[in-house]
DNA sequence: CTTTGTGCAAACACTTTGCAAGTCC
DNA sequence: GGACTTGCAAAGTGTTTGCACAAAG
């Protein structure tokens, strides 16, 4: 687990929400993906650890992080939601649309886009979490 | 109606497909939306014409169109599919999540972005309709 | 021991599919 | 006429909700 543990206690706990091992376990299984994954598959790997865990608590615990900004949502190509977990630093990503491989990139590029937007069109660019499509270069090998 | 009519017709026979009353309708409702419309809003203004017709003959058709090119489908801030008709030249948007309005953004802008990621990292984009969600300058006055 | 969270089951919204009847070319 | 399309109905998905019971603080 990379995700710091005292760190998301308090979180919850200062909003007024509990630790449970439900969520502690999403929140395990979302680190341990390291990238984006979705609903089915969060809730597929929380069962491994917790045969009993409901799909509504998935759905329940993921709106809660995201509502916490301890998590980000984004959709994939298909328009499937997909999470993350958010980490100190903004980043955003490539991700190939044949191997599906996952690229972080430097957000400078990412910044500086959005800054020839507020610019040129004096548009304040909210999303924060910015994924590309396309062919990464091992596949268009 | 701004879009052409000699030209989807001829696209869809040539690809074997038909001009049925009801993909008529279809894109006229798309093309009158004039930017992104979602599936709900297109059959709800498809009614009007036709009263009969279903919503599995809208994804059909939009279905279709997709494949052939005379549309394109994006995805909304809320996860959802919207569909606009494909003009002559590229373009994108910024979409304002306050008061939902939808500037079209020169291209250069967003090729500059992909070129630099291109040069980088060796990812060759592919979405062509790039959709980017902030604050409009009127709402964040 | 009070409040929050969970599992269960049911409801919901959105999308897809099989098929017989209808329609375009 | 023959292939392509449609409407209908039903089945799939993915997501949300109400409620009684369980668990956290």
């Amino acid at each position: 687990m990379t995700h710091n543990k005292t760190n998301y206690i308090e979180r919850l706990h200062k909003n007024g929400y509990r630790l449970t091992n439900q969520r502690q376990v999403i929140l395990d299984v979302i680190c341990q993906a390291n990238g984006h994954t979705t609903v089915g598959e969060i809730y597929y790997r929380a069962k491994k650890f917790d045969e009993g865990i409901d799909r509504s608590t998935v759905y329940r615990s993921l709106d809660l992080f995201v509502k916490l900004r301890l998590v980000i949502l984004g959709e994939n190509i298909d328009g499937e939601r997909v999470y993350e977990l958010v980490k100190e630093d903004q980043h955003h990503h490539l991700v190939c649309t044949n191997c599906e491989c996952d690229i972080d990139i430097d957000s400078w590029i990412v910044e500086d886009f959005y800054e020839t937007i507020r610019k040129e069109y004096d548009f304040q660019v909210t999303k924060d979490h910015l994924m590309v499509f396309g062919i990464c270069r091992k596949c268009s090998e």
